[in-house]
DNA sequence: TAGCCTATTGATCGCCGTTCAAGAAATGAT
DNA sequence: ATCATTTCTTGAACGGCGATCAATAGGCTA
């Protein structure tokens, strides 16, 4: 009933969103041709956010970009929202395979870093790594099986297995999708003046640790920054988060 | 030079984004009155998006729920995305003060329950937490504090104490936003058995691990379901991946 | 009572995602 | 070789959006 791929000369090509029955369609079925695709144009928006910011993006432009008018953007994929999520699977697909032979903890923590590098390499898609169950469950498999893999070689079992993963995901998307927050578009040099102001007049008797560690924190900690990880990474806090979460694993196995 | 608020009958009002001078301001400076104010604009905004969901929060139907044009909504708030931050810092601000009054452990994990059940109780707005950066910095900096006083008591110092920090924010946020990501809107019944069955078919020789856990995992674990948080609440995983980054933590002030 | 600041009206601008009818180009059938 | 059909692309348009603007009404101050 599925099968027609058979066929030699043809050149089938990419339909995200869309099928001739009208029923929506939301996997990439195919291969490329020598015009325009599905892939020619998720690569294009990339390069588009990249360039000029997820806010910025736009049919229109991406249409221009790509020398056509944007109803032929519109016969490969069904949406814009459709095409920001197959952007979102082209940035996570960087991350395996993993080098790494060693043991769950090596492998988790070459993910975590992978993961990592993904995303800073095109911070501006980061906002949508984990908004959406859309966007979520377009991630590759291998990915999930990676990381019960490991997690099973840790020794969790069944609903332990479950949570850790859910643990592993969770830690990894939101470090990273918080650390690449999008800055403000508007008025931005403004907006940090303002922060950087109140944060350093903050009261010591009201948030006395706070005050007493702001040397720490300015605009290397989470909340009390101004500046994303494209231009103020916080790679020691990643590191340590790393630890945290897999000792805080190895922990939860030996309770088992 | 700041201060004119010594005026006492004058019903001063709220104004976010605007001033006289025309220069941005990213605050909420009053008090209520009687007519329309920004309180009861994000009131509003937030019972909006709570009953027709972030996809469809408008600003023209803000203003007719409130009974005015969209004119006079921009008089008090300057712009759309000003709104949802304020929104999402109303949400937060339901988490403080804590109740307990046990050591660190205590305290965070009562921490982490409050959050998600500030969110809980308005899902639609997850996919707001995390993103940007201003809506990050508009969060209460009592929050802050508590988890800096309990990783201080927990003797964490200096660089180590910023990373136990954002450590903990990105905790929060991640498992919370990705809880309750937002479903897909249009097709919602399409999609969903499209999924279920893509995950009902995994290969057991490309992804062994995942298909035999399968029963654990399908709809109650991150990527792997089709139902957010507000269907099906990720409480085990949850109260799991808590206890990690505590025992995590608590591992991490011993290595000092 | 005159003038100014506050608050809202009613209309409109420019832009956006998306759709549609039409046609061109490639493909398959006879 | 011809014609019908499917595959793409054009060019234009629709409806709706966030935001802005001039006009104005009401209240407060002098």
């Amino acid at each position: 009933m599925a099968s027609e791929a058979q066929n030699i000369k043809t050149t089938r090509r990419a339909r995200i969103g869309k099928s001739k029955k009208g029923a929506p369609v939301y996997q990439v079925d195919a291969e490329a041709g020598d015009g325009l695709n599905a892939d020619i144009i998720i690569d294009a928006a990339l390069l588009e956010i990249d360039q000029h910011g997820l806010g910025a993006f736009r049919i229109r432009t991406l249409a221009s970009r790509l020398d056509v008018y944007p109803a032929a953007i519109y016969w490969y994929i069904g949406s814009k929202d459709l095409i920001l999520s197959e952007v979102v699977a082209r940035v996570t697909s960087q991350v395996l395979p993993l080098q790494s032979g060693g043991d769950w903890k090596d492998q988790l923590r070459e993910l975590f870093n992978r993961f990592r590098e993904a995303v800073r390499a095109h911070p501006n898609v980061a906002p949508l790594l984990g908004g959406t169950l859309i966007g979520n469950a377009k991630a590759d498999l291998r990915l999930v099986e990676t990381i019960l893999a490991a997690l099973h070689d840790l020794g969790l079992r069944g609903v332990q297995l479950a949570s850790g993963y859910s643990t592993v995901i969770a830690a990894l998307v939101g470090f990273v999708s918080e650390e690449f927050a999008t800055e403000p578009e508007k008025d931005f040099a403004v907006w940090q003046d303002q922060l950087r102001d109140r944060l350093g007049n903050v009261s010591a008797e009201q948030f006395p640790v706070l005050a007493a560690n702001m040397p720490f924190l300015m605009n290397q900690a989470f909340i009390v920054r101004w500046e994303n990880g494209a231009k103020a990474p916080l790679d020691t806090a990643f590191a340590q988060f790393i630890e945290v979460v897999l000792t805080g694993l190895a922990k939860m196995a030996e309770q088992v």
